[in-house]
DNA sequence: CATGAATGAGGCTTCATTCAT
DNA sequence: GATGAATGAAGCCTCATTCAT
């Protein structure tokens, strides 16, 4: 499949990110074999260690890297918008929209943290501890400010996280749903549950 | 470990889907060996066939267990009460104690789905749709009575199931808060997020 | 080759043994390939981990069985005889009779020490330097009582282990000349080169 | 490691010859990987090939120039004296003398033998197998004329030459003895072990 | 019911070598 | 002369499964 023959040494790279960010969503990280990545590149297996030192490190340069995009475009997103409720739409809109539009890296990145090195799960783990600390933050913000009801940031973090990482699990294009009403709902589901006034 | 010697037929059946459970959970179904399970049992890789007929069955036979178990006590918990709200209080409660008590059987329904055979993985994917439907059905009996919002209904109930399950991700018996602490603030959040009144 | 069909477990080990001590010897351990073992076994290269942990351990075991037996049969050689001059006889033709008998285990045990893990290193090392002790004490009680050169005893040991040593290397049964003959020839220079009187 | 970059063609040729004898001194031919190799010259594997034409030879040529040389300045060094004892003095002094100098070189002309294509073995051992001649004629000669014992000249050569070559395993130049104290030991024991009169 | 030895396939990784750039 | 990407074979080792005892 996909015999990208005459590639050069970018492009194989390139190619090996890709079919194995598929492989790994669709297989599993334990279940994907080297065999069958160099297959679907079209390169000998032995072929692929010109581009990666192992098989772990192929896993975990996928996950930091999504990471990495995840936590830049999160502050780009906040960047723009002002006040607790606003951050809040801004926060919603943004993890339902990437997720869905990045669905493989997302799933990967929470299914196959026990696949990592203990090195490596200790980065990853920490950035997403980052990145949940935006979301209490802003949390807090707003509880602070009286717009949302004070119950325990963190947990009341998890849930909508949950809630809005769900979205990659069961999301198809062109379900019933568009991306912008699922945006709608879900800021709604969130705003209310976590209404104060009332 | 658990290393019990001179013990009989089902006492090893029983000792096999424990560890069989723990090591999967631990590990994922691709990583766990059958001699690792063995060993965790204390018998040899041989005498696991004296008990189950292949590893893909031990994994059927937890995941399937499971599903029943959390179908029936779904049932008997919801036949206590009446009304949309009640019900839908009453399967908060339920998801999350249950989602407490047996995180791991819940964490590799999930997770290991893809580690079926197709006939299996039909057979537990219907299960689970079986349990979604049942919240449908009470968000759909309550936006009917005008207790909730009439969005829609699977997609909000697959925003509730999501946020729910997540406890068992992070939930830590003895950490900030208790389950009934929990139960209480997710209650309340639910009924926030389906909230018609307003 | 050699296909001991039917064979049973001790066996089987028996004929990895043998069989790798000759592979090792003929090729060397780095150039031996378990496939090439298996096959000179008559079994397929996974069942030889019935039977032994690893490549490295198949050496060590080989090595350390090896020293030994050499060290517990020196004892008894020497235990047979008294004074000085008796026991350097004694050695002397213990060391060449087991160096033609076991000439493979020799060499590879002086070939093949690189190939060891630091641990197995240091302990095949430490029973080498016990084995070298031996003539080094019959040297030095020699020397005590006048019988010998009164020069570097650890010095001479080395020197007259190299010498005898080096049966293994080039001794042919069916050559021109006996072990007897041997031993005869190799006692006598060494009594020469050790001889203090003059 | 000594990374010589910028090197030219000659000189990149001594770098890999000097690397090459080292890393199989330390690690043997079979374990001795070319990417090691390239590592340790400062170059990449590919390299390596406008300067070598296989693996086995880069192996012979280390070889074979090391037997030249041997036989050279061994040549050199009996041409200076007379005599049969003076000789094997002369011989015992070059080769203890030579063999603690280039220990490398000898010790992996013994052990990387078998490491040799047939073809490449034959001409190697036809080298070690005149220089062994030098020392069985001057043993011949010695008996001949009275001097030394006239037991089998070749075994006793052999006993002769594997005591000598020893010294490259063990010895240290730091150590107890200084090569001229060990030149005069070994040529007495020597002397005193092919010694006629007595 | 448990054992241990056997199978055959397949796992990740390294290797010597080639060759277009 | 050097590079780096590619090859294809082979390395050690682990796996789920079978079966005679």
């Amino acid at each position: 499949m996909a015999r990208t023959t005459g590639s050069n040494g970018p492009k194989t790279m390139e190619a090996i990110n890709k079919a194995g960010l598929r492989l790994i969503y669709e297989h599993g990280y334990e279940a994907m074999s080297l065999r069958h990545l160099a297959a679907e590149v079209g390169i000998q297996v032995g072929s692929l260690y010109n581009h990666i030192s192992t098989k772990q490190d192929l896993l975990f340069g996928l996950l930091r890297m999504h990471m990495e995009t995840l936590l830049q475009q999160l502050t780009l997103a906040l960047a723009a918008v002002d006040g607790a409720e606003a951050q809040l739409r801004a926060f919603v809109a943004f993890h339902v929209r990437y997720h869905i539009a990045r669905k493989r890296e997302v799933f990967i990145c929470y299914s196959e943290l026990r696949s990592l090195d203990p090195d490596h799960y200790e980065t990853i783990v920490g950035m997403r501890r980052d990145y949940e600390k935006r979301l209490i933050g802003i949390l807090e913000r707003g509880a602070g400010e009286g717009l949302f009801s004070r119950d325990d940031a963190p947990v009341t973090a998890y849930g909508i996280l949950a809630m809005l990482t769900g979205v990659c699990t069961w999301f198809r294009p062109k379900g019933r749903m568009t991306a912008d009403d699922l945006v709608e709902l879900y800021t709604r589901m969130v705003l209310n549950a976590v209404g104060g006034k009332k």
